[in-house]
DNA sequence: CCACTGACTGGAC
DNA sequence: AGTCCAGCCAGTG
């Protein structure tokens, strides 16, 4: 990989990590609408990738982050979806077992 | 280089 | 309203 497209990776998970960061308790934002604001609109799959590799202990509030579809992602065959269906239900989200959440009623708007 | 995969999405059925 | 399909792009073998 050249230097320029190490960069260019290296800055989109730094933007993506930005935007997550900025999304307010209790709000939700899609993967796609991650990927807009962090200036890559045609890489919602990149934007997960990212959010998988993060660390057990980081502070990022990446359990705002849900697909446009309104679940959590891979209702609970993802080991992490349980811990985030906690986590939101925490922030005052109503969230059923299987991680169907109103998207619409708690999406983030910048 | 090719084929397959994935914490995605919009549109078609 | 629930499912499926094709397009998408980077990572992996």
């Amino acid at each position: 990989m050249s230097k320029a497209a190490e960069a260019r990776e290296s800055d989109f998970r730094s933007l993506v990590l930005a935007v997550v960061a900025r999304v307010p308790v209790g709000k939700l934002v899609s993967y796609g609408q991650v990927a807009a604001l962090a200036g890559f609109p045609q890489r919602p799959r990149q934007v997960g990738m990212v959010l998988s590799g993060l660390p057990e202990g980081t502070p990022l509030p990446w359990h705002r982050v849900v697909n446009t579809r309104g679940y959590v992602p891979s209702r609970g065959r993802w080991w992490g979806a349980f811990e985030q269906i906690g986590r939101l239900r925490d922030e005052g989200i109503t969230v059923d077992d299987l991680g169907n959440l109103d998207l619409e009623a708690h999406r983030w708007r910048p």
